[in-house]
DNA sequence: TTGTTAATTAACATAGAAGATAATTAATTG
DNA sequence: CAATTAATTATCTTCTATGTTAATTAACAA
């Protein structure tokens, strides 16, 4: 997966991070609703567009406002990648993988 | 966690990754093993410095040799941070959630 | 239509990432 | 000791990331 490196990559900003976890948690916001006093709007503007373009992240538009939501991919392709090294850290994981290839 | 970003930053590099992909199938290798024509023995040398500083990767000295591996915790604290968010991407993984508590 | 709200795009500044070549350090071997 | 091997540090260059302010686009409301 060649995706990998540009996932990775979107996550590993600080910013960025804190934008996917609210939205994991919270479930879709808009852009207004992530913002935060820290940082100015064309500055989330563009990390908003950093995580659509890395597949994180999908846009939906409602008037003026622009409602992002996590695509359940890109954390399952995370999550994936771990597992595909599980033996390296334990064994005892081994059900784990039994429930991800349950779920396909 | 604070660490998340930086551990998602130097794996947001395709060499990188692909540092870590490899110690993590083939075991310890060191660093000419993990060589590759494309990129300079220096340029290597700092990206092993960066996995180094993320806490992804330890060294080892044998003689001249600097032998890497890498740190399981590294790959769980990823492991852990998708099954944080497990109830996204179903709830058919919550056997993983218990998996992971009886490793501690 | 005019004003307000929501967000993005434009343009610019600056710091950091990543690469190259050359030089250096350190250990091993002849 | 001199030469070789292994890897790192020094220096420099270039490109990209990230942030700012100002301007623009678009939808809604009075």
């Amino acid at each position: 997966m060649p995706q990998l490196p540009t996932t990775f990559a979107a996550l590993g900003n600080a910013t960025r991070l804190a934008i996917v976890e609210r939205l994991l948690a919270e479930g879709e916001l808009s852009a207004g609703a992530l913002q935060v006093d820290k940082i100015t709007p064309p500055a989330m503007s563009r990390h908003f567009k950093v995580l659509r373009e890395a597949g994180i992240l999908v846009q939906r538009v409602d008037a003026q406002r622009r409602l992002y939501s996590v695509k359940p991919e890109a954390v399952q392709e995370i999550g994936e990648w771990v597992l595909n090294f599980r033996e390296f850290w334990t064994g005892s994981l081994d059900r784990l993988d039994a429930a991800l290839k349950a779920e396909k």
